[in-house]
DNA sequence: ACGATAGATTGATAAATATCAAGACGACGC
DNA sequence: GCGTCGTCTTGATATTTATCAATCTATCGT
């Protein structure tokens, strides 16, 4: 994008750090501020009907909401911070406002719109499609590969928000690591040994048009 | 837009007539059509794991799929005709080419996009907040909204295809009407009379920030 | 070291949902 | 009118998932 639109933008923004557990916007509310994770991890999540569901964990240097901010619209979820995070927040006016004046961060902004609604699109099969230990396996199976195929996986947040991300409560993911102990799965805290890729892999059963993020 | 893009974009596109279940697209496929519903319905679903689900209906003005046609990626779903339907289809090289020429086309699509992601986000809190009989119950209520508030409301597809866009089994869906009987829900096929709308809205417990689509 | 606490696990049970097998109903062609 | 077909419904059962209660474990501050 051109430098001067650049500089206008981040003039007015704020990056701000913020400890753990943090909430960061609430579902509801104005879209006030386009949020770019910068560090840590923050989670998206949904109250209602006496429940709450994790529905995103953005890390690095991924945004929220973008559709919210576009369309001047109400917050569909809340966030909060799963660690002590750095967030860049952009007022949302100044957001639309470029959008309009500059085509490159336009076509960037679509692009990135563009992948977090297929993102969401896979996780609707994903949750349409399997049954929960079958999502364990998977998610178990693209952290292996993202985190460099080691045989060790290192889990991403506490096991509570694992359960509620994966669509499960935090006694059926106990019991969904109980399952896949056959399969090589051995649990030591936060951090998972994968012996038998093979056998977890016919159990998963991936398939790109879910698994692979970058699609 | 401008009128000379416009122009260009209705000149490259096709528009066709479909008879019922006609399947128009394939998950995996390079997206080479933006597909725009001008009459009947379309019905986007995804296959996996010996199952299949119905992910969304499209009506006319709605379009899919716009994210794999900016992103030039493989479609995520599978699309076939509901009932007998007309469909206006612009090759994704033409929409690409018009997003970078036309700010207006861009903005458009944008909102679009924006809005659909929105209504993504809505299904899965649906999905991960409700009970297949909440599901049913806010479904009925929507639908007579939208269908002018008569005390009827008539399905939009076939009961099974109902049964899978609620993420449930067609047997399940018919257990849920009964369930919901109580609550003044009387079927007769595909008419449907709601005669106890305060009772029946107490068990729904409609959100805006689920259950309004033009949020 | 000691309890306090939050998270995680386990067991028992209940609710929700799926599966399998009939049976009912309605639309259609002849 | 009468099969025929597909859809829908119903019943019996199994699987999956949630809930409730209790226990265990690790961490932390004092």
């Amino acid at each position: 994008m051109a430098d001067e639109n650049f500089a206008l933008l981040v003039q007015a923004a704020y990056l701000q750090t913020f400890p753990p557990q943090v909430q960061l916007i609430t579902e509801g509310d104005p879209a006030d501020f386009l949020h770019i994770v910068v560090e840590g991890c923050v989670e998206l999540f949904a109250e209602g009907n006496q429940r709450e569901t994790t529905l995103q964990l953005v890390r690095p240097y991924g945004t929220f909401i973008l559709a919210a901010v576009l369309k001047d619209a109400a917050y569909l979820m809340s966030g909060r911070t799963v660690e002590r995070s750095r967030v860049l927040m952009i007022p949302s006016q100044n957001v639309r406002v470029t959008f309009d004046r500059d085509v490159a961060f336009a076509r960037a902004l679509v692009a990135e719109l563009a992948s977090d609604f297929r993102t969401v699109i896979k996780e609707q099969k994903n949750q349409k499609l399997r049954t929960g230990v079958e999502r364990l396996a998977n998610l178990l199976l693209r952290l292996h590969g993202e985190q460099g195929s080691t045989g060790t996986v290192s889990l991403p947040c506490d096991k509570r928000t694992l359960a509620a991300l994966l669509g499960m409560t935090p006694e059926n993911l106990s019991r969904a690591f109980g399952t896949l102990k056959p399969y090589g799965v051995v649990v030591n805290g936060g951090e998972i040994r994968l012996t038998m890729l093979e056998d977890l892999t016919t159990l998963a059963k991936p398939t790109r048009l879910i698994d692979d993020l970058n699609i």
